[in-house]
RNA sequence: GCGGACGUGGCUCAGUUGGUAGAGCAUCACCUUGCCAAGGUGAGGGUCGCCGGUUCGAAUCCGGUCGUCCGCUCCA
């Protein structure tokens, strides 16, 4: 793992945030590589939860919302766990589930109850009292409740039909950790699956598999991966049945996305608290009723940190200096990938430079490229390896003549020689999605 | 929050019994090299997380604080 975070700081992908102040408990930026990449897990999930479909419609909604939402959602009432501490071995237990002794070493004795709010509160207008207090988003999903009949009724979706949302998310976890595994300030990715009561078995079991295959697709190895069903015991409070798809990061198991049955608890309940019709008419069956719910509810960020991961590979190759030397790649699919194509003069040289840069403006068009003349081309290579990008352009000498360049391989080292005309559409070919 | 470990240039680290910071890698320039890195010359870059204390003098001792990692409860 230290190797992964050594990456990230050394190329920019992630870094600690306010590090000049002495760094945030649980803040981290993403650089310049990094951005790319975790736009690019979001864009893969839009792409496959929205745009390739006739029956889901995107939505963006708003962080902060009524906070009468939260009390409906009963988000008030379950993220706040009164905790105490027990004096002799110092865990810590919810108050509520310890009986008079310390179920880990029986002591007696615990400090007083002390709340623990994991949602962030703040203050709409300039005066800070109880009746501008609002909360910022613990999940993006009850954004989606809320808005559920404007959005059929505007879409002219019919049930089933799922309403998708990427956007940060807040949670004041008492121990966030593991880089940017757990942090207070997150990104989901939550699908909202509407369907007719009764016919949530199918639907949940056809989530669980797509939502697995997705990450397979997008090259994770699915050894990596696993499913995992929630005891009844750990069940989110909204929750019928949940699954989990779970990465072996290097500490273990972790959850990258949850698929959730909510039944109808969340319409329902918002029904109850506004007064509003939150019901559907189903006109093909003539009735009338309040739909249920399947979530595929996934992080960003640790979505991205696990394909960081698994993409992280080292490889001993023959150097020219006859040594066995180290190379390390960043395996990511080529969708995922931050820069696309390296575009690299062969050598400094005065006759290649400028022509060089005129073929990486062309290119810059329509893939996100980067131009690098610095240092030998074998350590330019590597350099790209190390970030994951899948291809690169060499323009040489003999590309002044014959207006060919070669076009190099991240995976297979493979190389060949390709007439300029032709190139945008041959990395067009290989880089499609 | 509690317990333990830790915090020195971009990264990885060294700094002996306290006397005002070093290395490797990386970066930049020039040269060299010409398809798979680390050849040459030179340069920039840190006051040692932050605040305070002890001392003639602290990166090195003490206190506090912030942050990181591991463990415990929480989660996408």
């Amino acid at each position: 793992m230290d190797t992964i975070v050594n990456l990230a700081k050394r190329r920019g992908f992630v870094f600690q945030s306010s590090e000049i102040y002495g760094g945030l408990r649980s803040g981290w930026d993403y650089g310049p590589l990094g951005v790319e990449l975790k736009e690019n897990v979001k864009q893969a999930w839009w792409r496959s939860m929205v745009q390739l479909r006739d029956d889901i419609v995107g939505l963006d909604s708003s962080v902060i919302l009524n906070p009468k939402v939260w009390e409906a959602s009963e988000h008030v009432a379950v993220f706040t766990d009164p905790l105490v501490e027990c004096l002799d071995c110092n865990q810590r237990h919810r108050a509520d589930h310890i009986g008079d002794a310390c179920p880990n070493c029986g002591g007696k004795r615990f400090t007083d109850p002390r709340n623990f709010n994991l949602m962030f509160k703040s203050h709409i207008g300039p005066i800070e009292d109880e009746g501008s207090a609002v909360w910022l988003r613990p999940e993006t999903a009850q954004g989606i409740f809320i808005s559920f009949t404007q959005v059929q009724a505007s879409s002219r979706k019919k049930i089933p039909f799922g309403i998708a949302q990427m956007g940060k998310s807040f949670r004041n976890e008492i121990t966030p950790g593991n880089f940017i595994y757990r942090t207070r300030e997150f990104e989901q990715m939550e699908m909202e699956y509407f369907i007719k009561p009764g016919t949530a078995e199918a639907h949940h079991q056809r989530w669980i598999d797509s939502r697995f295959q997705w990450y397979v697709d997008l090259g994770m190895r699915p050894d990596s991966l696993r499913m995992r069903e929630h005891d009844a015991d750990e069940l989110s409070h909204y929750s019928k049945r949940t699954v989990d798809i779970e990465y072996e990061f290097p500490w273990g198991w972790g959850e990258l996305e949850g698929i959730a049955h909510r039944g109808d608890f969340d319409l329902t309940q918002h029904a109850k608290h506004s007064g509003e019709d939150m019901t559907y008419f189903d006109a093909e069956a003539n009735e009338r009723y309040t739909p249920e719910v399947i979530e595929p509810a996934a992080g960003a960020n640790r979505s991205m940190l696990a394909f960081l991961v698994d993409a992280y590979r080292e490889e001993e190759v023959p150097a020219a200096s006859g040594k066995v030397e180290k190379r390390v790649v960043l395996g990511l699919h080529h969708q995922l990938a931050p820069i696309k194509v390296a575009v690299l003069p062969l050598s400094r040289h005065e006759s290649l430079v400028p022509e060089t840069s005129k073929l990486a403006d062309s290119l810059r068009e329509e893939f996100r490229i980067e131009f690098d003349d610095a240092g030998s081309i074998g350590k330019r290579y590597r350099r790209f390896d190390e970030i994951g990008t899948p291809f690169a352009v060499t323009f040489d000498f003999d590309s002044l003549e014959d207006a060919s360049v070669t076009l190099r391989e991240r995976d297979s080292m493979q190389q060949i020689r390709l007439p300029i005309s032709g190139l945008v559409a041959h990395l067009k070919e290989r880089l499609k999605w």
